[in-house]
Order: C-alpha cells, then structure tokens, then sequence
RNA sequence: CGGGGUGUAGCGCAGUUGGUAGCGCGCAGCGUUCGGGACGCUGAGGUCGUCCGUUCAAAUCGGAUCACCCCGACCA
C-alpha cells in the first residue's frame, strides 16, 4: 500500500487534499478511459450502506426496483425537445454495433426518462394502473468536459425514480416525499445538512417543470447539488402518449416526477468531514467503524485482538483488526485516521493486563481506557456521539457561512472572500441571473422565501429571496 | 472547447555537451524491532507514451501523433 505520500494540507490545497485523499484512502482509483472512476471496495462499501438505507425509504414508500436498458434509441430521446437540448453537448452516442454501422445511432442514457416512460405508455392503461413507482439503481453517462472523482465522473452510479400519478397534487407530494428521502439521509447519515428548495428556470431540469434540490456547502465555500426531484409535470406524459382512462372515462396524460442521488455525494462527505489527516466518516456510513490495532504483534495481543473483534461484531459493530505484520504502530494508526476510521482500539500488554483498551476517536483525538466489559456499549455512546458531533459541526459551518446581503457590492465583495451561501432578494429574470453569473461566478442555488424587497441586482421589486452560490 | 503542464520501474522523480538507464518510496524473502509514519541485508521489477526522421550511436536533437492531469467555459 502506497501511504508515502503526505497528504497536502486542506487548508493550503484543496482540489490536492481532495485528489490525493480519495486515491490514498482506497476509496477510488481513475479508470483507463478519460474521465471514468473505479470505485474501490472500501468507496463502495460506503455507497452500499447509504444504498441500504435509501433503497428501505423508497420500497418503505411502496417504490419498487426495476432495471431498464442503458441504450435508448436517438429516435426516444429527441421526442421531449427541452430535454433534448439540455443534453445534446453531454450525450455519448453509439454509432457501430457488430462491426457494422448502426441503422438509427443509440444514446447512452444520460438519465432514463424516455427510455422508461416509452415504456410506461404500454404499461398504463386505467386509473387502476396508477401510481406506478419505479426506481433503479443504475449508472448513467454524461460526456463532462472536464472530470473530477466522485464529484463529475464521465459514468457515474445512481439511483433514479420515476413515477406517474393520476394527478398533480399527488406527483407534487411525491416531490417532496422523495426530497424529504434526501433530507433525511443527509442529517442522519451524511452528517451534512443543507438548504432544500425550488430551482430558478434556468437551473431546472431539462423537460421538468419545477426542481426541488437539496444544496450543501463545501469547505472553500462553494455549494454542492447534492440530490434533486423533479415535477416533470405532464411534459413526458404528453411526448411520450403516457395516457389512462380516468373514473370518469376520459382520456388523461399522466402527471410525472423524477428524483435522483448520485454518487457525486460520496464527494461531499469526504470534503466536508475530512480534515488534514485525511478522511473523517461519519459512523453510519463507515465500512468498518471500529479498527483494532495492536501495539506489538504476537500471539497473546493477536488472540486478544481476536476476541474483541468478534464481541463487537455480535454487538453489530462495524469492527475489523489490523494485523498485517511489517507496519509499526504509528504507521497502522496514519493509515486508519486516512481512511477515517470513527474510532480505533489500541491494544498491548498494559491492555491485556487491565483487561481493556485504549479507546482514540478519530474526530477529537480524544483518548479513554475502557474495560471489556463495558466496551461495546461505550462503543454505541461514541459512536452515535461522533455522528452526532460531526452534523453539529457541519451546521455550523453551514449557518456562518450564510449571510444575507442587501447590496450588490457586499454581495461581490462577500463571493471574492470567503463565498458561501448569500441570502438576497432576486427579480426573477433570466438577464440579471446570468449577469450575476458572469460578475461573480455565483448562481441561484434555490429559492428560499416569499417576501417584499428590491432585486439585488437591478433594483426592482422582487417577491423571492434566494440562496446564491458558486457552485461545483 | 480555450489556457497551462506532464509522459523514464507500481508511485514520485533524476538523467549534464547524444555513448545504450538511475535515485527515493513501495513490492518480495530473511533477520532485528514494536506505546505515533522503524531498521539491516538480499532481491524482483524498464522495448524511456507512440511513430517518423537526423546520427556510427537517441531517454537526450527535430517533426508528428496519442494519452493523461491541472485551471477556465458547460454540468448530477
């Protein structure tokens, strides 16, 4: 293993931190082609975890898996024409098949609206039919310009769900149920709270009505899309014949939703949390949670390790021992505190002796002796404290680095110093949100409250506060 | 797509006026160590990104090409 490397500090070096991290952690490595990600057994272990958990939320919902086709013919794709053209300058396209030139060229799905519902309107006939719930966990491929790991990767894993409702109050509850999904995951398992809220029109998803997003910050202060929903009100419905006959006995388009998480938020817990010696997961998504090490590898310590490892396994902890020989103390300990190990035991001849262990936290470096007996459940106390602890930390780092600004000079100002999310008053219009843009490289991230106040920007009365941000 | 950079051992790099390839880390074996990135000895590992050219001779000079990384514009 290649640990020779000291990291760069985070403060000093971010996007160095951030690379050098997520290669030396084990989390991931690039792929052969330009842009790809190899997501390595400990970073998709991570994935799994938040996967469990989300997958019981939907199916909890009565969303069902289900996998469609990652090919969809040209001829599907261009049937919505707004979600077309978002996408156009992204598509990866098949043009050979069998070494012979392909009659109509296939898109690798950049998302599986059309592929699915071309599908859904075979499948719903009557009301009866309704709602259809169908989510997959899939990969999708978008043709970035430039790539990042986890953040922009040309392919990257998510899950999508799609529904259709008889009617838009219940597609909209949808939206928000699925929102809600994220909310939740965030704070209890990422540890990362955010700002929920309505997209601009421009920030919207290509063929959706509204966007529902939940945004995160960064440390540098750029703001991160963590997971988004969507009303796609009846604009699929209608381009792809998604029809059913109501109670009535008419004739009526399908009202639609779509929401998805990427694993562009697996980015985001590992900037967020980590700090200069590396990762800092917290508990719930960590792989293993408790690492043992041993001062001095020898029988006696090497059987002792065993026996904690096993108790703590049938207490359901994450618990794995480090006996790989040739590494010192120190060494093992660098390691597991790049990995971000929550908490790591200690154990040696003094240990064995009291018939306990060093207990070290990763967050605070904080150090206890513990006695085996009581040991799996302080482990529960720790652990749920450092989960805890790191969203409070978080929360803090979110709420001061909000401000709400009242002029377009302390708003530059603000963006050219320490960024963040800015709270103002914005028109409306398309003009000032793209100058703000181009002034400041900040963007709408999403809207925040109705109110009475003047556009930050051109001065006229607008009704809307909204967070701004760069963003990644 | 613009700007910058880099291609030599798994990784990071050195290689002078051209003379046939080296260092550190890592890796393998053995031994000594072991309470915050240990040490010794032995060893494995290379068509120097690719192609064309100049030359008695090219990692080194010339040309072309490919790939990747970083920074911008675009984006989950």
């Amino acid at each position: 293993m290649a640990y020779d490397k000291q990291l760069p500090k985070k403060s000093d070096d971010m996007s160095g931190w951030y690379n050098m991290l997520v290669l030396q952690a084990e989390l991931a490595d690039y792929g052969s082609a330009k842009g790809t990600m190899i997501m390595r057994p400990y970073g998709y272990a991570i994935w799994e975890l938040l996967q469990k958990e989300l997958d019981q939320a939907f199916k909890a919902k009565g969303v069902s898996n289900a996998y469609f086709p990652m090919f969809i013919p040209e001829s599907l794709i261009k049937r919505e024409v707004s979600h077309l053209e978002g996408f156009a300058p992204e598509l990866a396209v098949v043009t050979i098949g069998g070494g012979e030139e392909l009659q109509e060229k296939l898109i690798v799905r950049p998302t599986s609206e059309t592929i699915m519902y071309e599908a859904y309107s075979k499948w719903i006939k009557s009301w009866r039919d309704l709602p259809v719930m169908i989510n997959q966990w899939n990969s999708a491929v978008r043709w970035e310009k430039r790539t990042y790991l986890f953040l922009r990767t040309t392919e990257f894993l998510w899950q999508e769900g799609h529904t259709a409702h008889a009617t838009h109050e219940e597609a909209l509850d949808i939206q928000k149920w699925a929102m809600n999904s994220y909310k939740n995951l965030f704070l209890d398992y990422f540890a990362l709270p955010g700002y929920i809220g309505s997209k601009s029109k421009t920030e919207t998803f290509a063929g959706a009505d509204g966007t529902m997003t939940y945004e995160t910050l960064m440390p540098g202060g750029k703001a991160l899309q963590s997971a988004t929903s969507h009303d796609l009100g009846q604009n699929f419905a209608k381009a792809f014949d998604v029809k059913f006959q109501s109670k009535e006995g008419d004739s009526r388009f399908v009202w639609q939703t779509s929401w998805g998480l990427s694993t562009r938020s697996l980015g985001g817990l590992i900037m967020a949390h980590g700090d200069d010696k590396g990762l800092r997961l917290p508990p719930k998504l960590a792989p293993v949670q408790v690492i043992v090490i041993p001062v001095k590898s020898d029988d006696v310590v090497t059987e002792y390790g065993d026996k904690i490892v096993y108790s703590l396994k049938k207490a359901n902890i994450r618990a794995d021992f480090d006996t790989r020989d040739g590494e010192s103390l120190g060494f093992k300990i660098n390691k597991w505190e790049m990995k971000g190990v929550p908490i790591r035991l200690e154990i040696g001849q003094k240990e064995i002796d009291l018939r306990s262990v060093k207990l070290v936290r990763r967050d605070n470096n904080n150090s206890q002796i513990v006695n085996l007996e009581k040991l799996s459940a302080e482990i529960q106390n720790q652990l749920e404290d450092i989960q805890a602890g790191l969203l409070i930390r978080a929360r803090k780092y979110l709420e001061e680095n909000t401000h709400e600004v009242s002029s377009y000079t302390q708003f530059k100002e603000a963006m050219l110093k320490n960024r963040g999310f800015l709270i103002a008053y914005w028109c409306g219009s398309a003009e000032c949100e793209s100058d703000i843009k181009e002034q400041t490289k900040a963007t709408t991230r999403c809207q925040k409250d109705k109110g009475d106040g003047l556009c930050i920007y051109c001065g006229k009365p607008a009704a809307e506060q909204w967070y701004f941000a760069q963003a990644y």
